[in-house]
DNA sequence: ACGGCGCTTAACGTTTCGTTAGCAGGGGCT
DNA sequence: AGCCCCTGCTAACGAAACGTTAAGCGCCGT
């Protein structure tokens, strides 16, 4: 199957978070652009036609709710799923009341993971667009993202948190050498303090449950001085 | 469908999004009125004779799910197709049950373009009786959204509110985890000011009542860190 | 007004998970 | 060949998430 590359535009004037939210979209596979005011973002939205729109509601030059209506109004951008960033409070309301046409709103503050949660079944329920891609699959190896299960073989096995995202994240880069460093920063997390090793040992730990022969592992390569690669 | 100007009464109290849902109907050809509040809804039902109704849940005076019986029970309107609007996943459940006799239903936040296409479809298969999904069923559990009942192995189980309106979430989403912020603000609605635990609670209780044993749940698992998934 | 039911929260007990540290082995560079 | 750094592995500690129970509180109906 083809698979289509999902864009996303991100309208956040808050620079870290801007850059938080493009790395975990990228992380999953998505092409991700910003833009750090509203007109810069309609711009961006003109010229790079991206499937999903994330909108904070304070904006410089032209904020969220004006830019939302914006899109909703001109017919080649209507249908495009918007999910709005916004403090608790007032903001909600005029989310929820509509004046908007957002199909998703996250109140700040939140975590990446409960965005990419929002993200996705923002995309699953869309209309008319392919379906996000949810399973990885490698061999013998299924990967269910929004389920977040392993099955091997059709059976199920077990897999921890960090051990889920972790295999997720080799498997998207199946066929490239992962850094430690790169790892650590995907998975852990961009403000990540703990040591290297940590990785190896849930390499190991990976290893013997998707591994036939964990001390001799065919899938989860180890390139040394460099770092781990996963073997479609 | 004839060439006649269709009316349309949109009964909302908050004033932009009713001016904008107006606003775009009358761009498609559709002569509009608005309410602000229930008693005037039925006061302008009777003087206007609408071809479509668009109601909103929450409303000053009269609430949209009597307004709509009300309409339903006069024989005078009884015929006329209803739209509804609501704020949250579990007001659903009462649009869909409760034979309230809507026609449809939108769930804000929503866009103008899948608005219109609600309202288009409404009145292209008027004044036949909508198929509005009923029942989630898995195994031997079967959720009736009409009653707001469960019966498992063809026995009746009570739910509490809550319960229910948790499992119809949860059936609904099958196979995906679910954090417990989207159950939050699925359930309990976007403006939910109580404790992420509560959700946990809950879950034990659905568990006593769906599981056959609820220490060791098949049906509803945990997901450490992340939130809870139903199994079909 | 009273009682019951449902919802929430708080507290406690339990389990699992993640991290660290230390040591052993081995590959590669000098 | 020898040294050193990188990696593999184990075990143990600590933290955080979850399960469970019980008590309080408000709401509704009787």
């Amino acid at each position: 199957m083809d698979e289509a590359v999902m864009k996303v535009l991100i309208v956040e004037d808050h620079e870290t978070l801007a850059r938080n939210l493009a790395e975990k979209l990228r992380g999953e596979g998505f092409t991700v652009s910003t833009a750090g005011d509203g007109e810069d973002g309609l711009e961006k939205l003109r010229s790079e036609h991206p499937d999903l729109i994330v909108l904070d509601i304070m904006l410089p030059k032209l904020d969220g709710l004006s830019l939302c209506r914006i899109i909703r109004r001109d017919a080649a951008t209507a249908h495009i799923p918007i999910i709005m960033l916004t403090a608790r409070g007032n903001e909600v309301d005029k989310i929820v009341g509509l004046e908007s046409g957002a199909d998703d709103y996250i109140v700040k503050p939140f975590g990446l993971g409960e965005f990419l949660a929002r993200v996705r079944a923002v995309m699953r329920r869309a209309p008319g667009r392919p379906a996000l891609q949810d399973e990885l699959i490698a061999n013998d190896l299924r990967l269910s993202l929004t389920g977040r299960r392993l099955f091997k073989d059709a059976k199920e096995t077990k897999l921890s948190n960090k051990e889920f995202d972790l295999l997720a994240e080799l498997m998207r880069n199946r066929g490239v050498v992962l850094s430690r460093d790169l790892i650590l920063t995907k998975v852990w997390g961009y403000d990540y303090f703990v040591d290297k090793r940590t990785v190896d040992v849930h390499i190991r730990w990976l290893r013997e449950k998707i591994e036939d022969d964990p001390s001799n592992p065919k899938r989860i390569v180890t390139v040394r001085g460099v770092g781990y690669r996963f073997e479609g």
